[in-house]
DNA sequence: CGTAAATTTGATGGTTTTCAAGCCATGTGG
DNA sequence: CCACATGGCTTGAAAACCATCAAATTTACG
């Protein structure tokens, strides 16, 4: 049970709990203002290791995230984990367990963290007071069933790699030139990718010897071009070919 | 070009075209009454190879399948064909392209087909006047959410043919004592669970050989309970729901 | 500092893919 | 009616890729 696990080294992030959404202390904007009210409230997760909600617990609520890195991860019978998701500010965490009485898999920080809580109740209310907020939540969900079909196909371990690397610089690197620090370890992002931890270092250690990043505790990424060649299958960039029946 | 194929053994399930949903030749009731009005329409697809709508053109409609079978493929940048999944009656089609501009897929026939079509601008409509419709539609997408991001993790070639039989005998066998035909190619089975052709047979074969199931044109499930034992990690420990809308 | 975890590298083996070939059913044309 | 072609299905042998096992090194944090 390493559910709740010791603070680690991005414990510094920290921040303190806030409960009405009138004073959030977050400055960007929320997403969709799905929560922008008095009676909204915002929850802390102030170290990695910490749940949010339990696999198979009753789904209540709906999240956004607006500080930090969470993952969702299963437990299959056989108990081996998966982790089916790592999830940035303004990414929306329980979109599946929207038809569902509890959550298919369950949500946990992978950096310290602050999300914001809807609860079905008041999606229930918006669906006949803010037709246009319930559409953009229908986006959202299918917007994140595209990018999970995008993820379901047949990649060898460098292409999926390299998709990863491609997004977590889309996320993380805002103007930092390429170089930033991946919240999640090698192990998470190995079992996302359905890799060996080891694969992922290997990988890694290969694009290093190309000289297209620089790895370590922080990756800087300086051969953008190529990775996004390698990725550009998982990415979806199509290219009008022959469509057997 | 071979978007569309010649007729295959499945061409006498054909019907005729029927353009009204107050004429709908289909008996069973529509699945969530999106287009029971006289301006509904109703498509057919006469053969198997036949295109509903095709990768990257612009998307204007969701469809729910009221007979026969669709698959849904995608080709990379590689020009690898990927089939994403396949539909049966009571399925949607196009819930991920729902606030997109353009579908991520091609949608094709796999035996011949009708489904239901309903406009972008309908399902607009449809936000303000019809609240309970829409979390259904929500709900729907969710769900398909839900079964793709459980199809995405880590399996032998074993494990993903035995969830694939079990979900196909609870679709295809109503009754039929676990006989019932696949409507689709051994390629289509293996690209969508992302093996190799060879792979599928050889699994069949050996499952087979156990006396779990008689393959072949038609296949008739023996041991229900051993070959859900082994999908069991893919199902996600829960037993698979009838009549998923 | 010292321990525990994370990361990295190396060697080996297993599952699946690939390549190759035969079989079967269906449909076509002589 | 039969020969032939086509596409799907099945099976066999070899190779590729990745996982597993093992261990060294580094990093984090008390």
């Amino acid at each position: 049970m390493a559910y709740d696990a010791r603070p680690t080294r991005h414990e510094s992030a920290a921040r303190s709990t806030c409960n009405a959404c009138n004073a959030c202390p977050v400055a960007r904007p929320c997403p969709a203002e799905y929560s922008r009210d008095p009676a909204g409230s915002m929850l802390s997760l102030p170290h990695a290791g910490k749940v949010l909600f339990g696999e198979d617990t009753p789904a209540f609520a709906l999240y956004v995230v607006r500080a930090g890195c969470l993952k969702t991860v299963t437990c299959d019978a056989d108990g081996k984990e998966h982790v089916r998701g790592f999830h940035f500010p303004d990414d929306m965490v329980g979109l599946d367990a929207l038809g569902a009485a509890s959550y298919p898999s369950s949500a946990i920080a992978v950096t310290p963290s602050q999300v914001c809580r809807i609860s079905k109740g008041k999606l229930q209310q918006m669906f006949s007071t803010a037709p246009e907020q319930v559409q953009r939540l229908l986006e959202c969900t299918s917007r994140a069933l595209r990018k999970s079909l995008a993820l379901s196909g047949d990649y060898t371990a460098e292409q999926r790699v390299a998709a990863f690397l491609v997004e977590m610089e889309a996320r993380l690197a805002e103007g930092s030139g390429g170089e930033f620090e991946l919240p999640m370890t090698r192990r998470d992002v190995a079992n996302h990718l359905r890799l060996a931890t080891e694969t992922v270092c290997r990988v890694l250690g290969r694009f290093a010897e190309n000289g297209w990043l620089r790895s370590g505790c922080v990756l800087q990424i300086k051969r953008h071009a190529e990775l996004w060649e390698l990725a550009r299958p998982v990415e979806g960039g199509r290219m009008p070919t022959r469509l057997a029946a």
